[in-house]
DNA sequence: CGAGTTTGACCCGCGC
DNA sequence: GCGCGGGTCAAACTCG
């Protein structure tokens, strides 16, 4: 189901006029190619990447190696009882099966310079959570998608180094497609259905 | 009033 | 076992 989802593309937005980068682990996966995230060559040469630790950022638990496993299985569906006590119980069953199930999702990140640390992705996105992050003097954002079937999380950080430069870390992929996308590609759509009956 | 944000508390994994 | 750091929860709050 959700290994039929299209890849996550970078923001669709204009108005901050992001740039892409690949972390260098993303660059070689199949897939995410780096023509995805074009132009990313505006940050290529810099001193930037240094700055974030990938390793820790996206290896195990949360690397890539998994890619060829199921993402996700139908436990990661929220579901309420009614019954308080049983839904902590359960709720907290679920915190601890989704933190073991971490190592199954894939992560890929992408730097972005923009003033704005809210980029427009095309998705509806809730924040969940901020954290103090150590050895940085921002804090790390937690979102996760709004969609009700869809359990991909996003984090955004902004690097102490460079103040310009947001990372965001993608986790798993959206099993439904992009609001916005379709909101703008539908006009399109019907043009082209009307123009596909002559 | 519903959807989204804030924020302190809690949980878990990991290193020592 | 303990402490630390990262990730998540959930109640309270804000906003449209």
């Amino acid at each position: 189901m959700e290994g039929e989802a299209p890849p996550l593309l970078p923001p669709l937005s204009s108005h901050n006029n992001p740039s892409y980068i690949l972390t260098p682990s993303l660059a070689s996966t199949s897939l995410h190619p780096p023509l995805l995230y074009q132009p990313y060559n505006l940050l290529q040469g810099s001193n930037i990447l240094p700055d974030i630790d990938w390793v820790s950022l996206l290896s195990s638990p949360f690397g890539f190696g998994d890619l060829q496993k199921p993402l996700l299985s139908n436990a990661d569906v929220t579901t309420r009882t009614g019954n308080k006590a049983e839904d902590e119980k359960s709720g907290k069953d679920k915190v601890k099966s989704s933190r073991m199930k971490k190592a199954s999702r894939p992560r890929f990140a992408f730097q972005t310079r923009s003033t704005e640390d809210i980029l427009d992705d095309g998705y509806r996105w809730r924040k969940y959570g901020q954290k103090a992050v150590k050895n940085s003097n921002f804090p790390r954002s937690y979102y996760r998608c709004t969609h009700h079937t869809c359990n991909v999380k996003k984090q955004v950080q902004r690097l102490s180094k460079d103040t310009s430069i947001v990372v965001t870390t993608y986790e798993g992929i959206h099993n439904h497609p992009c609001e916005k996308l379709m909101e703008s590609l539908s006009p399109l759509l019907k043009q082209i259905q009307f123009l596909s009956r002559f």
